[in-house]
DNA sequence: AACTTAGTTGATCGTATTAGTCAACAAGGA
DNA sequence: TCCTTGTTGACTAATACGATCAACTAAGTT
């Protein structure tokens, strides 16, 4: 029951993205320094957000990528579909006809149950939450102390 | 994002098991059967719940294999743990050590949220409960059309 | 136009994991 | 002793994963 690599890698690369949102495109070779990530195995990973409208992409010098929209709307559970597919933790719960006792399965009901519960926490986890509390966390807010 | 065909058998036979709680062991081959489980791959993959103390196994003639306590007492987390492991979606939840920045990671302490999601309903669910839902299911109780 | 920068894609490759099998064995009942 | 039934080590085939190369396309720069 775990992520590939993919999301790891590709959700810090997008972390990266949103920390420096606004600032016109990055290198693909900075934000594998950065996230001590493979270059090649980067550009090859973030094709399907690139295809999913994530992350737009610029060609030539001065190009780079960067995020397709605010990071405000980049909710982590279409970008970890992108990265991984369903999150269902078995095939029957999206596709019940590859077992023939889905529809009155009781485990299946309960592995949808479940991957439900972390789809939850993904859909309400965006990329500006996790570079707000990043930035919480290198560099506490002074007037946190004072409430 | 998937649990491997070992959580999935391995439920169904507890499941089975469990249905048949008080009638003393249960034949591997019937569970094989019953389940559409390669017996030989069955046999293999509930190891870990015998040694996990969830089923006891007799040998022998008229042996076979049965829950080792009460379907009430054996919640799914405890069995998915003992088929698969942890059930963080990623490997620094559990083991912080595996990379370098787990102590400042956002991304961390969301993988690790949604693993807790996940593992909320797994230990809210008993084979009891499963059993009774089933039960539910195929042979509906007639009372429930009169509430 | 020529040159450079930078992302894209098809093919490939080694390795680890998964699913499944065989055969020899251990243990308990008849 | 014989039969039944679970246990274990070794093994195999298939797949998925992580990673890399090289050729290619597109977009600036001069």
């Amino acid at each position: 029951m775990k992520l590939s690599s993919r999301a790891d890698y590709g959700t810090r690369a997008l972390l990266d993205l949103a920390d420096s949102w606004g600032n016109g495109p990055t290198l693909l070779r900075q934000i594998s320094e950065r996230q001590q990530i493979p270059l090649l195995y980067l550009q090859r990973l973030i094709s399907p957000l690139v295809a999913g409208g994530i992350i737009r992409s610029a060609r030539g010098a001065g190009g780079g990528v960067s995020l397709a929209k605010p990071p405000n709307e980049i909710r982590l559970d279409e970008v970890i579909r992108l990265l991984e597919g369903s999150i269902a933790p078995l095939e029957c719960v999206d596709n019940p006809d590859t077992c023939d006792r889905s529809e009155a399965c009781v485990l299946r009901d309960t592995w949808s149950e479940a991957g439900h519960a972390m789809n939850e926490v993904l859909e309400s986890t965006t990329l500006q939450d996790l570079a707000e509390r990043q930035r919480e966390k290198v560099q506490p807010n002074e007037a946190m102390y004072y409430i």
